[in-house]
RNA sequence: GGGCGGGUAGCUCAGCGGGAGAGCGUCGGCCUUACAAGCCGAGGGUCACAGGUUCAAAUCCUGUUCCGCCUACCA
C-alpha cells in the first residue's frame, strides 16, 4: 500500500501483532548479559500463575515498558525480566476448587498426587497472562522468563533459609498465629485484611471465689470462654485492685481462674474486667506469657470446639457462640448484650475469618533485617517516590514483628529441614540429608510445611539472575535500577526484598521505588469481580487498541492519586492515535516527494523555527518528566505539542509553502515535517510503541525499527524563544480575526478583507507573514498600515499588542453589536489591569518584591494598558459613527 | 486509636507562593480533500469552610468539616 493510500481511520489490529512479532523476532528486547557500561534494569512485579491480565496489571507493566523502551532508546543495556509468581495459598486454591467440582478434597489424591496436578494445570493454563503482556506491548527480555519454582529459584529459597537459620534469625515455634479454618494454615499478620462487622458486646458474670463479689467481662466473642485461664484487671483500677490474686470461677466449665494485673486492660472499655484466652487470642496470649498462665485449647484447625469444649465439643465456633449465649442466658450468667461494631480478621485469599489459634510455626526474626532496610532508605540508597511512602515504610519497618513463614498447604516450597525420629535432632540444610549429624541414625522426616509465597518473592531480584552463584548478569544489573509498584504490596513484598537483599546481596535490590496508583471505576470503587465494575483490559484493547489505553494510562498516572478510569477517556486517546494517523496520511506524500531533502537550517521560514523550537522545549520536558516518574507530564506535553502545535498550527501553515511544487521553500517544508514526525514518533515511542513503529518506517524507510533509538536530545540550537514570541503574535491575530467571524455569525466559507494598524517590527512582522495569516484567517486581502492612517470605517476591531486589527464589515456589522462585544471585553481587559496597578501603586509590593516580578507587572501594565487603549478608541469610532 | 491522601469549571483531574488550566461534556458555526474519531469559535469556577503568615495565598501554617485508603492487641 503506498503512502497515499493508507486508511483513512487508524486500525490498529494488524500492525500491533505484526509490529510486535518483528521485535521477538529479531531479540530486540534482549539484554546483553554483560556490563556495557550504562545498564538499566528492572524486574517484573512476578504476576501469580492464576492470574489474567486487571488494570492493575495492565498499569504496572505499562508504565515499566515506558521506563525500558525509554532508556533502551538512549542506549541503554537494558534488562526487563519478567516471570511468574507460583502463589501458593492462591494457587492451591483454585486447584482445590477444581477438584471440589470432581467431588474431591486434595486429601484424596495426597500430597504427590495432587502438587502434581498443579503443575499440570500451571503448565497448561499459567501462561496466559505472559501473552496478555505481550498483547500489551512489554518489551521482556522473555528468553529470561523465571518462576518462583523453577530449579534456580529454588536453590535460592533453600540456600536463604539455611543461611538465615545459621544466623539464629530462623526459628520454630509454639506461637499463636491467624489461622484461617477455610486454607487450613497459618497467615502472617500482613495476610489478615481487618474488616468492621456489626457484632454484639456480651457481658458475662464472673463470680469471684469464696465471696459475694462478682466480675463482670465483656467479650465479642462468648464462645472463647471456654479456653479462659485468667481475668485481667488493670492495676490502677480503684474497682478491682483488691482481687487480683485472687480467683474467680468460670461459668459453665467451674475451672478457677487467677485474676491478674496488667496494664494492656483498658480501665475506661467495656466493664474493665478483661477475660483472658491465651491459646486463642493475641493480646491474652501475651498477657498468657507474661503471668505464666496456662493455656486450654479449645478449637482446632477447623474451627470446631474441642475435648476441652465440655458439651460443646464438635460444634463449630459460630454454633458453639449462640449455644453459649443461650445457656448463659438460661443459667443468669449474662448480664447485657450491647450492638457492638467488631473489627473481624479475614483471610485475604479467602475471605474467611480467621482465629488465632496457637500452633508449631517456623518464623523468621525480622528486626535486625528491617533496621538494615530502614536505614538504606534513610541514607538514600533506595528512594521512594512518591516521597510521602517513605514515612509508611519506615512507620512499618519501625514496627515489625517476626514473619511467620511456615504455610501448611502443598504447593510452595517445602521448608528444608528435617527431624531424626530417634533423637529429635532437627537438621535444616541445602541437600537433603541422608543420616542424622547426631545419632546416624537414617529415620529422617522432612518437615511437611512450605514457605510463605512471599519468601521466594523476596529474593526475585537476584535469584531471577542467577543467585547464589555469582553470575555476570548480577554484576551487571544488581541493583536494579527501579521497582514499579503499587501500594498494595509495599510491605508484602518491597519491604522485605529489601531486607533479603541487604542480607544477602550486600546491598539494596533497587535504587528507586516507583509507587503507582491504584485502578478505580468511574465512581472511584476499586474494581471487582464482586461489584461487576470491572473493566477488562483485554476488552478495551481489542475495542480501542493498545496505543490508545496505554497512552490513557500514562496519562491518568498522576503521582500520589487513584486512577479512575472510563471509557470515554479512553476513546479520546483513541481519537489522538487517529489524529497522529491522520497527520501522517497528510505529510507522507510530501515528504516522498523530496526524499533527499536534507532541513536546510539557514533558509527556515518562521513557523518552520518555531515548530522546531517548540519540539525541543517537548524534547527537554519529556525527559524531564520520564526521568522523575511524572508520566501525566510526559503524556500532556505530547499530546499538547502533537494536536495542538504540530497538527493544529504548523500543519495548517504548512499547506501554503507544500502547495508551491518544485520551489525550495515545499523541499524545505517536507524536510521539516520529515523531522519534526520522525522525532516526534521517537518521542512517543515508549508509551505508544505498535503506531509509532508504523508510522516511522513509513517516514523514513531506512529505519526499521525505532525501538532502539536513538530517543530525541535537546537541540539547544534549534531553541528559539524570538521565533515563538513572533509566532505567538501571529496566531494571536490570526485568533482575533476568527473570533470577530465567529461572533459576528460570517460564514467561514467567505473571505474577508483585514487591516491591521502597526509599526516597526510589528509592521514587518505582519508583511512578511502576510500570505500566513491571510490563508489561516480567511482573508482576501490583508493590508498593514500606519497607526497614524486613518482607521478603517463600520469594523470590527481587535488589539493585538500595539497593533489594531480592523474587520472592515461596511453593510454586515451591526453597530449595537459590536459596541457590546468591545464593551464586554474592554470589561476583562480592565478588571486585570485594575488588580496590576494596584499591585504596582502598593509602595510595600514595589519595595519588598522580587524585582523580577515587578519587571513582569510592569510588563503585564503596559500590555493591559495598550489593549484597553485600543479598545477604548475604536468603541468610541464605532458610537460616534452609529449616532452619526 | 494512629497515619496518609484528597475536596479546583457539569464530569475526570493538572497546577502547589506572583496573570485560575487541560481533557471530556455543553452551546454556536462549519462535510475548509490529513482527520466529522475532524475543524473554527464561545460559555462556564468567591480553587470545601474558618483563621493566620506574607507586599502577594488555590498554592505555606493552624483548626473545622466531608470523602477515600493504610495501620492497630479496647476485649
Amino acid at each position: 500500500m503506498g503512502p497515499d493510500q493508507l486508511p483513512k481511520a487508524y486500525e490498529p489490529v494488524e500492525i500491533e501483532k505484526r509490529w510486535y512479532e518483528y521485535w521477538q523476532e529479531n531479540k530486540l528486547f534482549h539484554a546483553d548479559d554483560h556490563k556495557v557500561g550504562r545498564e538499566y534494569s528492572i524486574v517484573i512485579p512476578p504476576p501469580n500463575v492464576t492470574g489474567s491480565l486487571h488494570m492493575g496489571h495492565a498499569l504496572n507493566n505499562t508504565l515499566q515498558d515506558i521506563l525500558i523502551r525509554y532508556h533502551r532508546m538512549n542506549g541503554f543495556n537494558t534488562l526487563w525480566m519478567p516471570g511468574m509468581d507460583h502463589a501458593g495459598i492462591a494457587t492451591q486454591n483454585v486447584v482445590e476448587r477444581q477438584l471440589a467440582e470432581e467431588s474431591l478434597g486434595r486429601g484424596d489424591l495426597g500430597r504427590e498426587k495432587f502438587i502434581e496436578r498443579v503443575w499440570t494445570w500451571k503448565k497448561h493454563s499459567g501462561g496466559i497472562i505472559i501473552n496478555q503482556l505481550k498483547r500489551l506491548g512489554c518489551s521482556c527480555d522473555w528468553d529470561r522468563e523465571r518462576f518462583t519454582m523453577d530449579e534456580g529459584l529454588s536453590r535460592a529459597v533453600r540456600e536463604v533459609f539455611v543461611r538465615l537459620y545459621e544466623d539464629g534469625l530462623i526459628y520454630k515455634g509454639d506461637y499463636i498465629v491467624n489461622w484461617c479454618p477455610r486454607c487450613h494454615t497459618a497467615l502472617s499478620d500482613l495476610e489478615v485484611e481487618h474488616e468492621d462487622a456489626s457484632g454484639s458486646l456480651w457481658h458475662i458474670r464472673y463470680p469471684v471465689e469464696d465471696s459475694d463479689e462478682v466480675l463482670v467481662v465483656a467479650t465479642t466473642r462468648p464462645e472463647t470462654m471456654l479456653g479462659d485461664t485468667a481475668v485481667a484487671v488493670n492495676p490502677t483500677d480503684t474497682r478491682y485492685a483488691h482481687l487480683v490474686g485472687k480467683n474467680a470461677v468460670l461459668p459453665l466449665v467451674g475451672r478457677k481462674l487467677k485474676i491478674v494485673g496488667d496494664n494492656v486492660v483498658a480501665v475506661d472499655f467495656g466493664t474493665g474486667a478483661l477475660k483472658v484466652t491465651p491459646s486463642h487470642d493475641m493480646t491474652d496470649f501475651e498477657i498468657g506469657a507474661r503471668h505464666n498462665l496456662e493455656h486450654v485449647t479449645i478449637m482446632d484447625s477447623n474451627g470446631r470446639i474441642t475435648a476441652a469444649g465440655i458439651h460443646f465439643q464438635g460444634m463449630d465456633r459460630y454454633e458453639c457462640r449462640k449455644a453459649i449465649v443461650k445457656e448463659l442466658e438460661e443459667k443468669g450468667f449474662l448480664v447485657k448484650v450491647e450492638p457492638y461494631t467488631v473489627g473481624l480478621g479475614k483471610c485475604y485469599r479467602c475471605k474467611d475469618v480467621v482465629e488465632p489459634l496457637i500452633s508449631k510455626q517456623w518464623f523468621v526474626k525480622v528486626a535486625p533485617l528491617a533496621e538494615q532496610a530502614l536505614r538504606a532508605v534513610e541514607d538514600g540508597r533506595t528512594t521512594i517516590i512518591p516521597e510521602h511512602w517513605t514515612k509508611t515504610y519506615y512507620d512499618w519497618m519501625t514496627n515489625i514483628r517476626d514473619w511467620c513463614v511456615s504455610r501448611q498447604i502443598w504447593w510452595g516450597h517445602r521448608i528444608p529441614a528435617w527431624t531424626c525420629r530417634d533423637c529429635g535432632e532437627i537438621i535444616v540444610a541445602r541437600e537433603t540429608p541422608t543420616l542424622c549429624p547426631q545419632c546416624s541414625g537414617s529415620r529422617l522426616e522432612q518437615e511437611t510445611d512450605v514457605l510463605d509465597t512471599w519468601f521466594s518473592s523476596a529474593l526475585w531480584p537476584f535469584s531471577t539472575m542467577g543467585w547464589p552463584d555469582k553470575t555476570p548478569l548480577l554484576d551487571a544489573f544488581y541493583p536494579t535500577s527501579v521497582l514499579v509498584t503499587g501500594f498494595d504490596i509495599l510491605f508484602f513484598w518491597v519491604a522485605r526484598m529489601m531486607m533479603m537483599g541487604l542480607k544477602f546481596m550486600d546491598d539494596v535490590p533497587f535504587k528507586d521505588v516507583y509507587i503507582h496508583a491504584l485502578v478505580r471505576d468511574e465512581a472511584g470503587k476499586k474494581m471487582s469481580k464482586s461489584l461487576g465494575n470491572v473493566i477488562d483490559p483485554l476488552q478495551v484493547m481489542d475495542k480501542f487498541g493498545t496505543d490508545a489505553f496505554r497512552f490513557t494510562l500514562a496519562a491518568l498516572a498522576a503521582q500520589g492519586r487513584d486512577i479512575r478510569l472510563s471509557e470515554s477517556r479512553i476513546e479520546g486517546y483513541r481519537n489522538f492515535m487517529n489524529k497522529i494517523w491522520n497527520s501522517t496520511r497528510f505529510a507522507l506524500p510530501y515528504i516522498a516527494a523530496h526524499p533527499d531533502v536534507v532541513m536546510d537550517r539557514d533558509a527556515l521560514s518562521l513557523p518552520d523555527r518555531w515548530i522546531l523550537s517548540r519540539l525541543n522545549a517537548t524534547v527537554r520536558d519529556v525527559r524531564h518528566s520520564i526521568e522523575n516518574y511524572l508520566f501525566n507530564d510526559a503524556a500532556q506535553s505530547l499530546y499538547h505539542f502533537t494536536w495542538h502545535e504540530f497538527c493544529d498550527w504548523y500543519i495548517e501553515e504548512a499547506k501554503l509553502p507544500l502547495s508551491q511544487e518544485n520551489t525550495p521553500a515545499a523541499a524545505n517544508t517536507a524536510a521539516v515535517l520529515r523531522h519534526v514526525l520522525d522525532a516526534l514518533m521517537r518521542l512517543l515511542h515508549p508509551f505508544i510503541p505498535f503506531i509509532t513503529e508504523e508510522v516511522a518506517s513509513k517516514v523514513d524507510s531506512q529505519h526499521a525499527t525505532i525501538i532502539n533509538g536513538p530517543f530525541p536530545t535537546v537541540d539547544e540550537s534549534l531553541m528559539d524563544t524570538k521565533a515563538e514570541n513572533l509566532m505567538d503574535t501571529l496566531m494571536e491575530i490570526i485568533t482575533s480575526i476568527r473570533t470577530i467571524r465567529a461572533e459576528m455569525n460570517i460564514a467561514p466559507g467567505k473571505a474577508l478583507p483585514a487591516v491591521i494598524m502597526a509599526s516597526g517590527t510589528d509592521a514587518s512582522l505582519v508583511r512578511s507573514n502576510a500570505r500566513v495569516v491571510a490563508a489561516l484567517a480567511k482573508l482576501s486581502e490583508l493590508t498593514v498600515n500606519a497607526p497614524a492612517d486613518e482607521s478603517p470605517k463600520m469594523a470590527a476591531a481587535a488589539v493585538v499588542g500595539d497593533m489594531r486589527v480592523f474587520v472592515p464589515l461596511q453593510g454586515i456589522i451591526d453597530p449595537d453589536v459590536e459596541i457590546a462585544r468591545l464593551q464586554k471585553e474592554l470589561g476583562k481587559i480592565q478588571k486585570d489591569y485594575t488588580a496590576v496597578n494596584k499591585k504596582l501603586t502598593n509602595p510595600d509590593f514595589m519595595s519588598k518584591a522580587d524585582p523580577e516580578a515587578i519587571k513582569k507587572q510592569q510588563d503585564r501594565e503596559a500590555e493591559l494598558s495598550a489593549k484597553s487603549t485600543g479598545l477604548v478608541q475604536a468603541l468610541e469610532k464605532m458610537q460616534s459613527l452609529k449616532s452619526a
